[in-house]
DNA sequence: TCTGGGGTCCTAGGACCC
DNA sequence: TCTGGGGTCCTAGGACCC
């Protein structure tokens, strides 16, 4: 059995547990550079505040009816998160953490499940402040759609156990396609066109025909609807086999220079995290792009660059980068964004050494400076120390204008108790 | 002035190998 | 008139997830 444990509106819960005045208000969190919408409270939602809304073309909704709106403050739920995957840790040996806001559980062996996902309900309010929802089910996908049903009927008080509904197909029927886990947009639309517009129709439908028209992955959704496990628990997560990292800049750029500045300040976080999880990359893949909202010249470009021999060397990895755009650059355009890839990942150890390297400074040599610079910047902070080709003001960096403090991950942050 | 970011998997097609 | 068969690897594109 599994169970589907998912934090209601993750972010904007984060943001209540430190400022409880935003508690039965609407309040929404933005994406990077204050773009988006990409949490709401239920109060926002009922305003019709839809997810993914732009933020300038929502603001006099917001000013109307007294909307709460912030940054995103990724440090803050990143912390949350662990809190929370702390706390279901005590409540099985068997945890999958799906997601920052969401966890696979295995109870195989519990008994008296509902309850057993109330008290989990309890202990995560009491020791995070977070509210979550809790769908129990024979496979993932129905532990999914469970989760779902268990977040709309509020007579559930947040727990749904599939084995106690007593008829699962008029449950399944009242879920519409596009709600179930694995399908889409797209495929909602296919499905559509073949009258399959709910969740029991989509379990009811041919195996040739999914197999043709969603892949071998479409298939095991249907499976999973009937009840047949196909997608398992997975424990230790795989190292990454991509790297990315891309961000749209505060305002237009033309400069090539600051372009340069930025796709190093990328690739600086890229090879961080590649590092991390002791690998070394081979492949890196550069982009930029023009905004394609505007009714101006556009322009998007990428090139890729393969390295003689994988490396984690950030300053080898800035040059690719850097080169890259220096040949995809044209001059006269208003570019929105830059972005970066690593692939072509492997383990550091054991690394194929490249016969023609010699005379460079040994491998020894960079892994120690890298080594160095990771230390600093985890004790004191991201970014204490950096490239100097990242830049200095970094004037093409995106807005957050309205991030909330980082109540939990900086000592000059930490919220005070008054006596 | 203003529309996010970071991933995975599957399939088809092309280049290459013997 | 007439030119094989079996395979791997890589990439791009399209679908999905949060």
């Amino acid at each position: 059995m599994f169970a589907l444990v998912d934090c209601n509106n993750f972010y904007v819960s984060c943001e209540r547990v430190f400022c409880p005045a935003l508690v039965g208000k609407p309040v929404v969190v933005l994406s990077n550079n204050d773009g988006c919408v990409i949490a709401r409270s239920s109060e926002a939602k009922a305003l019709g505040i839809a997810m993914g809304a732009p933020f300038f073309k929502s603001r006099d909704l917001f000013e109307k009816h007294n909307v709460r709106f912030f940054s995103s403050n990724y440090a803050l739920y990143g912390d949350m998160s662990g809190r929370v995957m702390t706390t279901l840790e005590q409540f099985t040996p068997d945890l999958e953490i799906y997601s920052i806001d969401e966890a696979f559980l295995c109870l195989d062996g519990f008994s008296d499940l509902t309850s057993y996902a109330q008290r989990i309900r309890l202990t995560v309010r009491q020791h995070t402040g977070i509210p979550v929802s809790i769908g129990i089910a024979p496979t993932k996908t129905l532990a999914k759609l469970a989760n779902k049903i268990a977040k709309k009927d509020a007579s559930l008080q947040g727990v749904l156990d599939l084995a106690d509904a007593h008829n699962i197909d008029s449950l399944l029927a009242g879920v519409a396609v596009e709600d179930v886990w694995g399908v889409g947009a797209r495929y909602a639309a296919m499905l559509g066109r073949h009258g399959i517009t709910n969740a029991c129709q989509l379990k009811n439908a041919g195996d040739g025909f999914i197999h043709k028209t969603m892949t071998i992955a479409g298939l095991r959704t249907v499976r999973e609807l009937r009840g047949e496990p196909c997608i398992e628990l997975e424990q230790s997560p795989a190292p990454k086999k991509a790297i990315g990292s891309s961000r749209s800049f505060g305002r237009p750029v033309d400069d090539m220079a600051e372009l340069l500045e930025s796709v190093s300040e990328y690739v600086s976080r890229a090879a961080e995290k590649l590092r991390r999880q002791h690998c070394a990359a081979s492949l890196v893949q550069v982009y930029l792009t023009t905004n394609r909202f505007k009714d101006e010249p556009q322009y998007a470009n990428y090139l890729s660059c393969t390295l003689p021999s994988p490396t984690a060397y950030t300053p080898e990895l800035i040059s690719c980068a850097q080169a890259c755009i220096r040949a995809i650059y044209r001059k006269g355009y208003r570019y929105k964004k830059t972005g970066i890839l690593l692939s072509g990942i492997t383990p550091a150890n054991g690394l194929q050494l490249n016969i023609f390297a010699g005379g460079r400074r040994t491998r020894g040599d960079e892994k120690a400076l890298m080594h160095a610079l990771d230390s600093l910047n985890r004790r004191y902070g991201s970014n204490t120390v950096q490239f100097a080709s990242s830049g200095i003001d970094k004037r093409w960096k995106m807005l957050q204008s309205y991030k909330s403090p980082f109540y939990t991950t900086r000592w000059d942050e930490l919220p005070a108790v008054k006596a």
